[in-house]
DNA sequence: GGGCTTTCCATCCCTTTTCATATATCTTGA
DNA sequence: TCAAGATATATGAAAAGGGATGGAAAGCCC
């Protein structure tokens, strides 16, 4: 077989990409880059999050999530708040807009999912998760530390 | 369960990240960008492939491919030649040093796969297989017919 | 407490990517 | 054959991304 047909790191960049491309696409419709929408999507969890936490989940390096960060409280979408505790430390919230800007779009994207899941059985759909899972590395088999 | 650990796209975006980013470290060892990784490894299953399939493949839009192999062919990696069939295309192939250079990456890269899956059991690298390539659309075509 | 190291974020600067568009070639249909 | 439309690649300006670095604050250890 080819190189790149059974390629574990493509396969999975692939999946991925081709996963999201059509969401990315319809993110242009409620005026967000992808970046964006990762941070608004990881504080509408978790609101209060650092620079460094959101660039490592939002999948980035700092110095650009420090940027997108700037435009987004350019644009009202979320704020910086330094804490006593650690005056290094710049919490990022979502503001009211932010919070009402990322609604529809995390409806759509739930959507966005279900109907990525819909072909497919219940089991496959665990197994997929599951799958997920064990390869980022937030193994939760059951057994702790096995 | 909190938004981010269950979105399905996000899954799929942070494993690829994961599963690729000690790899794509080791990739400057060898003088490589991620890009040109990913080009020489597609040319080696396929010698001679136009510039929208490469940027295809490569996950990435076909102006960044043009001066990916912009910069490629100035390295003396790859070599476009141009067909009679059609002469809008652009076939690009592997020059002699750019196979040699690939050879060991692709070596590296094998090596890579094994380690990530050697944790896993054979039922679990069944199912992350599976997975991708339910996720990646082999249910899209069905039978590959002309 | 004073230095040394580490952590966290911002800034600078360069490379790479992308959007929009141009250019060349092929295809189609009257 | 010719004009329109479609397709393949290239180009240029603008934006994004990332490495290196700086400054400020916290942790550490004697």
């Amino acid at each position: 077989m080819a190189f790149t047909e059974s390629y574990l790191p493509y396969l999975l960049a692939r999946a991925s990409h081709e996963v999201s491309s059509t969401f990315h696409a319809s993110l242009k419709g409620w005026d967000l880059s992808v970046p964006e929408w990762r941070v608004l999507a990881c504080l509408s969890d978790i609101d209060g999050l650092g620079v460094g936490q959101l660039a490592a989940m939002a999948l980035m390096k700092q110095p650009s999530m420090t940027k997108v960060l700037d435009r987004m409280e350019a644009d009202g979408l979320v704020r910086r708040r330094s804490t006593r505790e650690d005056r290094r430390r710049v919490l990022i919230h979502l503001t009211p807009k932010g919070r009402a800007r990322v609604r529809p779009v995390l409806a759509a994207a739930r959507a966005h999912q279900d109907s990525l899941l819909a072909p497919l059985g219940g089991e496959e759909r665990a197994l997929i998760l599951r799958a997920l899972r064990l390869l980022i590395g937030e193994d939760e088999g059951g057994a702790p530390e096995a």
